[in-house]
DNA sequence: CTGAAAGCGCTAACAC
DNA sequence: GTGTTAGCGCTTTCAG
């Protein structure tokens, strides 16, 4: 096992300086007026013997480590882990890479997590925040750290930000089900003050309001989605003295998990109740009823991500400027909301 | 924006060494013979300041970066980023982070990762192979980087691995289609040499070569999934002149492209088709029928693979010795397979 | 018990 | 045009 070739073997070997390598080897040949020659010499021989810098020598010199930290709450959830492979694609385009974390949505996690880069271990952060770690995002601010923000933030705080109009996808997709005769339209979300889910909320009632309908919501806490508990209390949510004719899950997840309730407790639920989900998955379209969604645009959202991400890390860390960017939501519509006789 | 504080800083304020305050940190404190009270000093500084080493420096030094990277085809699907969260989970518990990378089971793209990481930017490799890297994956092993390989090998390579017994859980599966009075089975799946797929083929045929069947095979070429060719390609194969009754799936995006052929072209193939999947889905047990499957122990599986790749990390690099894995798949009966009338 | 000092591999200001 | 050199922050040998 031969020892791993360094920069200054190389100009050993060829009779330069290293900085002359360096320079070669940084694309700064021409700038700094470094012969075609020598450039194409040490070109050759670095290519010849497959010379690869240390990055951990180049980081600690440079301060750049060309990784970007992407952190949200689940890895293997369908949405983030759509997103990550968007970004991830970007990432490795554009010469970084990318560290993921799950923080599960809890703010201990999250800490410990940002903890763990908190120096310049990475050169950009993309995350998802818990509900209690403002203060760390503003510490993050402060220490200009290039950081932005998605699915959610903190409106008190100057970041950056992805996210789509969470409020409104709602309220029209709500509009949807009425227009489509439903009128006993339940509201199942998370317990959260995040203010995603509160807007989706939001949405929801006010167009219950604007049609004169009763709000029916249902707040499930975090940790109790797929407990029987859960299950128990959606089915009483649904079939109780309300006797809903539709429901409108406010994540992915709590789709999934209702409709493995009704699957499980009363298949026949499924045939006449209006089912409305936030956020795809592929087997929505699939499944039976066919389930209609509001979809987040995935590329967009990531792309915009890596833009906003790429830009702050290169731009001048003095003085970051904010990117705030709110994307369209689409309605996707399928049997499970359609017009029932 | 104060600067961080280094080593040497703790050490001027604390008017030690900064060797005495290395050791200290590093938990040698005791083991070099340095008074309580020096040690004590040290500590509640650093955590008064919040110290946090240099990463780069430290990996500079050491040669070590506390990163494992975890490549597998594409992290967005479902089974790869189970495992992805089971992984990161017990790499952060042991103080390693994950750099994930899709490397879309091609092999140019696996060698560029794989380039890109050929140095000691990374202390492991956890690794989904795609077919045609062996070569690379010698080489990582000649320079006795530690890695382990999963879901598929070479077996001509001695490295370690985390596999399951396809052959096995693909024949056990087909017997249990032919025992439920399936006759005319099918075996839909990728077109490639990769020993897993082989495997499962292999079960397959065994099966039904024991119960006095004919096989039917129809390979996919990979890229061809979500075609329009592959729909009908895939119908004639089912509705053709052989008529199955039943099908066996080797993958989960196989079985998930399948399934959207079946509703969308005719619903009613659901009713009567005998179906089988490899790989698990969440949806599968809520999808009309629910669908059985040959279920692979993700925990167990991410368990194997952390604790070998840290016993390799661990170990003295010039003597690795490899760990090869076969876990049990087990069978998950729904009605998709259930006997018909 | 503690400190001095070398050096990991690279970059870039500065010298020639 | 090219080379010398001083670190980046840390670990660890060796000296005392």
């Amino acid at each position: 096992m031969k020892k791993k070739p360094s920069l200054k073997d190389i100009a050993k070997k060829l009779n330069v300086s290293p900085t002359t390598v360096s320079f070669v080897l940084n694309g700064k040949g021409r700038e700094k007026k470094i012969s075609e020659e020598v450039i194409k010499r040490v070109l050759d021989y670095s290519a010849m013997i497959n010379y690869k810098p240390n990055q951990a020598a180049q980081s600690l010199r440079t301060g750049k480590t060309n990784i970007i930290v992407f952190m949200v709450e689940d890895i293997s959830n369908y949405f983030f882990s759509k997103i990550a492979r968007i970004i991830e694609d970007l990432a490795y385009k554009n010469g970084y890479k990318v560290l993921f974390c799950s923080n599960e949505n809890d703010d201990k996690r999250s800490k410990e997590l940002l903890d763990l880069f908190s120096d310049r271990q990475a050169d950009g952060f993309i995350i998802i925040p818990s509900p209690g770690i403002k203060s760390y995002i503003k510490d993050l601010m402060d220490r200009n750290i290039p950081l932005v923000l998605f699915d959610r933030y903190f409106p008190e705080l100057d970041t950056s930000y992805v996210v789509i109009d969470n409020e409104i996808a709602a309220k029209n997709a709500t509009e949807h089900l009425i227009n489509n005769g439903f009128r006993r339209i339940g509201f199942v979300t998370i317990d959260v003050t995040q203010n995603q889910m509160i807007q989706r909320e939001s949405g929801y009632n006010i167009a219950m309001e604007n049609a004169g309908l009763d709000s029916n919501v249902l707040k499930i806490p975090f940790g109790k989605i797929n407990t029987q508990e859960f299950k128990k209390s959606l089915y009483k949510f649904i079939r109780g003295k309300k006797n809903l004719d539709a429901v409108f899950f406010s994540t992915n997840y709590l789709t999934q998990a209702g409709l493995e309730v009704f699957k499980d407790k009363d298949p026949k639920i499924l045939e006449e109740l209006g089912i409305l989900a936030f956020d795809d998955n592929d087997f929505f379209k699939v499944f039976t009823p066919s389930i209609s969604t509001v979809s987040q645009p995935l590329q967009e959202i990531g792309e915009e991500l890596m833009q906003i991400i790429l830009t702050l890390i290169k731009s001048d860390k003095t003085n970051l400027s904010t990117r705030k960017v709110q994307l369209k939501a689409e309605l996707i519509v399928r049997n499970s909301s359609k017009v029932r006789i």
